[in-house]
DNA sequence: GCTAGTGTCTACCACCGTTAGAAAACTTGG
DNA sequence: CCAAGTTTTCTAACGGTGGTAGACACTAGC
């Protein structure tokens, strides 16, 4: 008998499909929650993810072909939460980066995880949706913050890709506990990228390597 | 009998402990070579490193405490290497970015592992030497492209992290193929930001934040 | 040659991801 | 309301994993 869940699956054709959708959430939900409880998803078992929405390890291949899919899952629904923050946010880089860091702070194994997993390509065809919906809302962000400057270069991409790099860069480092000031300290060059981001001169020089 | 390595561990007690020197690195590479063959430290093994080297299993335990003890090792080491590396090229910025690029390029699974790996901090005192090394070495390079600025601030480390996290961040996405123009595309762009690092305007931006 | 001690291996443990196949529970059509 | 057929779920198993215990072989030093 089920104990995180909803009961087992049954009933007509509809309400099964949508039993399945809420099991395979709740799949998905154990496994963020066995890594974020354990310290690292080299913990997440496809026993102890069953176990915990009380059923036995083979329904999880009902769900997903093998474990990389179920992380791969993991991640995909990772940026798809990352993305409906920044959504909510407000389209300022600052902002942006605040969001970015505080789901790290929040769910720092899944955001290890969105951005260690092999297989999860961003530029090719197999880039998941949410992937991209978090790049554009970024962009956003870091071309509204300096519109002039980036408009004529046509690089808001690069620049994007440059911001989110040393966002990501300094959660990582800072996470490992390898900024010096600690945490506190990476937040606020973090803080300091943003708004610098705003200032002609740096957006100049960021530009200027490559047209 | 052995295959990789150079015969049995046997002689007086110097020989001895040069030999058990061989092997334990001769296992430290292994693991290394098994990465980057097999795309990843998942599908290292103790037994497949042991084998390589040409011994059985439990032998690993005679020379790291367990696989975590293995993997942090190879860690350390990279640093080691990375740090030989820093100090064999020129004093700059730009010269750094280089050389930490062609680490990622020639070993990512070893680069990957240097900064996922958990348990290897930096600030404390269990620090491996190493990374404590390249981290000066890097300081050198940030700090000689913008004396003036930085000297004053007090806040070469800061200058260094941002740095560090920006190279890393860029080498991260660029090799998941999260960077719209590929590798060639953040390779330019890491250039463009050493390069920026020279100019007053972003030297001054960055220590603006935090005095 | 003998004794201590070191190096090395085989055999095993519990657990892992994954699959096969049987059993149970259910919906459905009459 | 019952039989047929589908779907869900489980137990049992396979090969491989990290890790340990204990036996065996060999070597150094006397």
């Amino acid at each position: 008998m089920p104990r995180g869940g909803a009961g087992r699956i049954k009933g007509s054709q509809g309400e099964r499909a949508r039993a399945r959708k809420e099991l395979r959430a709740a799949l998905l939900a154990a496994a963020r929650e066995l890594a974020e409880e354990s310290q690292g998803f080299e913990a997440v078992t496809i026993r102890k993810v069953a176990d915990r929405v009380g059923y036995a390890a083979p329904v999880v291949y009902e769900y997903f072909a093998n474990k990389r899919d179920l992380l791969h899952a993991v991640v995909t629904n990772g940026f798809a939460d990352l993305a409906d923050r920044l959504d909510a946010a407000e389209p300022t880089v600052e902002a942006a980066a605040a969001v970015v860091w505080d789901f790290a702070v929040e769910e720092p194994y899944r955001y290890h995880l969105m951005h260690s997993l092999a297989d999860v390509p961003f530029g090719t065809s197999g880039t998941p949706a949410s992937a991209v919906r978090c790049f554009e809302l970024l962009k956003a962000a870091v071309t509204a913050a300096a519109p002039d400057h980036f408009a004529s270069t046509v690089d808001d991409d690069a620049a994007t890709d440059l911001f989110w790099a040393q966002a990501h860069g300094l959660i990582t480092l800072a996470f490992n506990g390898r900024v010096k000031g600690g945490r506190e300290r990476a937040r606020a060059l973090l803080d300091c990228v943003a708004t610098a981001l705003r200032t002609p001169s740096q957006a100049d020089s960021l530009s200027r390597g490559h047209e």
